[in-house]
DNA sequence: GTTAGGG
DNA sequence: CCCTAAC
């Protein structure tokens, strides 16, 4: 074939990828075999590429050797440049981050943070195996170099043309994740600025980062280290939160917001798998270890953002809480209603006729019908009137007169309640309530007749 | 289910 | 007046 049937036939594919690149992951998954004919053999890239161009999907069985060789290189990788948990997804995020606010397009893609973020990935590599790792980058770009000039020439969205440029060229290396994020982010961000006015600015941008391998990639990490440190801007808490909103379904990522999130979750696990088991290349595995992964690193995300909205409104649950306790708390004592005299009359001639404790017999009988005294109501007001009694008890007449003045509560009822107080002890002691009865029944009325009934009644009697 | 005890 | 443990 000649160059421009080459051309078509790039093109075409890019615009397939980008229609696929609805889920991101599983695109990610599907065409991993095609990076290694770049990895193994830059030079062959067209070559390569030409193939997997026709059937998107394909994977060759010789490819297993040199995705061996990817792992290793992943090995090296992670070993080198991840740092802790963070590694290449949290790089990556900054990265995003940081494009995300740039003010012009060129920063961007010129000689600033992405070629930072490109160039120290590239270095990790090319010190980790025997294959060069700027050789490789060289090679993923210049085969995406061409798409992208078709893709510019056809259409003039600049922004589609960056995004397709970025997933065609970078999803297919598997061995370099990071790189993929990184790009990808910057597609996104590319796509929300407005100033860019040419498109050979784009392709100037690429080009500078493409051959940003060999010197300028050492001299970089000192920036990338000030931008980690960033601290997470508007803009990512909105896309954050947006992602986690839409958690339920992590593989399935529909819009470009979220891609930034779970594109490096996808990418770091991808790295942690083929760290653990390199010699297992399915993509089936692939899948089988990042849902899970994916899912907890969300669920540890979600935590923290949870965390960080607590702390940010702290006053609105409290608030809530309290009200909430406030309003049971008046609820408690909303269907008060206060003992009456003729009530308590009631309620001490019912002791006396049922005895103490028997709570429910006296409200059966004589409280029948309000319906708002409980037993417990009942025992609750007696407990307060031997209170009332034994206070009144210790002072002397006149203080129960003019306690009375205060309180409804005649003279003769006090004295009522404490002759029964006396017969009835309370509190008394648990599991003694029935013994303690009859005895005290017993031990009062002894000469007449034992039965607690008629005992009872002749206490009734006795203060009547 | 009822009661004692605490709140 | 409500709640809970013990009965």
């Amino acid at each position: 074939m000649d160059r421009e049937e080459y051309l078509r036939k790039c093109s075409n594919m890019k615009c397939q990828r980008v229609q696929v690149d609805e889920s991101f992951v599983p695109a990610l998954q599907d065409e991993v075999m095609e990076v290694e004919h770049l990895l193994a053999e830059p030079r062959n890239v067209h070559a390569s590429l030409d193939g997997s161009l026709d059937s998107h999907t394909t994977l060759n069985d010789k490819d297993d050797l040199e995705l061996e060789v990817l792992d290793g290189l992943l090995d090296d990788v992670e070993i080198d440049d991840l740092e802790g948990t963070g590694g290449f997804a949290g790089a990556c995020e900054e990265y995003f981050l940081d494009f995300g606010f740039a003010d012009k397009f060129e920063e961007v893609l010129g000689s600033g943070p992405f070629e930072g973020s490109l160039l120290q990935i590239s270095s990790s590599e090319s010190h980790s195996s025997g294959l060069s790792g700027s050789s490789i980058v060289g090679g993923v770009l210049e085969s995406t170099k061409v798409p992208i000039a078709k893709s510019e020439c056809k259409n003039d969205s600049l922004d589609e043309t960056i995004t397709y440029e970025a997933h065609g060229a970078f999803r297919n290396n598997p061995s370099q994740p990071s790189k993929v994020n990184c790009r990808y982010n910057i597609s996104l961000d590319i796509q929300h600025l407005q100033e860019l006015e040419n498109n050979s600015h784009l392709a100037a941008g690429i080009l500078t980062c493409k051959k940003g391998k060999g010197p300028v990639e050492k001299g970089q990490p000192a920036v990338l280290r000030e931008k980690r440190f960033r601290k997470p801007t508007q803009r990512y808490i909105e896309e954050f939160s947006n992602s986690r909103s839409k958690e339920k379904a992590p593989t399935a990522v529909t819009k470009t917001e979220h891609l930034s999130d779970s594109s490096c979750d996808v990418l770091h696990i991808r790295i942690k798998a083929l760290k653990k088991s390199p010699s297992e290349k399915s993509s089936n595995e692939n899948s089988d270890v990042m849902l899970p992964e994916l899912q907890v690193r969300k669920r540890r995300l979600e935590k923290e953002k949870l965390e960080y909205d607590k702390e940010l409104f702290p006053s609105e649950s409290e608030d809530e809480c309290s009200t909430s306790k406030r309003s049971r708390r008046k609820d408690r004592r909303k269907h008060q209603k206060m003992w009456t005299l003729p009530e308590v009359l009631k309620l001490v001639e019912g002791i006396s006729e049922y005895g103490v404790g028997r709570w429910t017999d006296i409200k059966r009988f004589l409280f029948s019908s309000s319906s708002y005294r409980t037993p417990i109501d009942l025992r609750d007001k007696w407990r307060n009137l031997l209170r009332a009694s034994s206070a009144q008890k210790t002072s002397r007449e006149a203080e129960q007169n003019d306690e009375l003045a205060l309180r409804p509560l005649p003279f003769n009822v006090v004295h009522r309640v404490r002759e029964l107080a006396k017969i009835h002890p309370y509190p008394r002691q648990r599991g003694s309530k029935r013994l303690r009865v009859s005895q005290a029944g017993s031990s009062i009325i002894a000469k007449d007749s034992p039965p607690l009934s008629l005992s009872k009644r002749n206490v009734r009697r006795k203060f009547t």
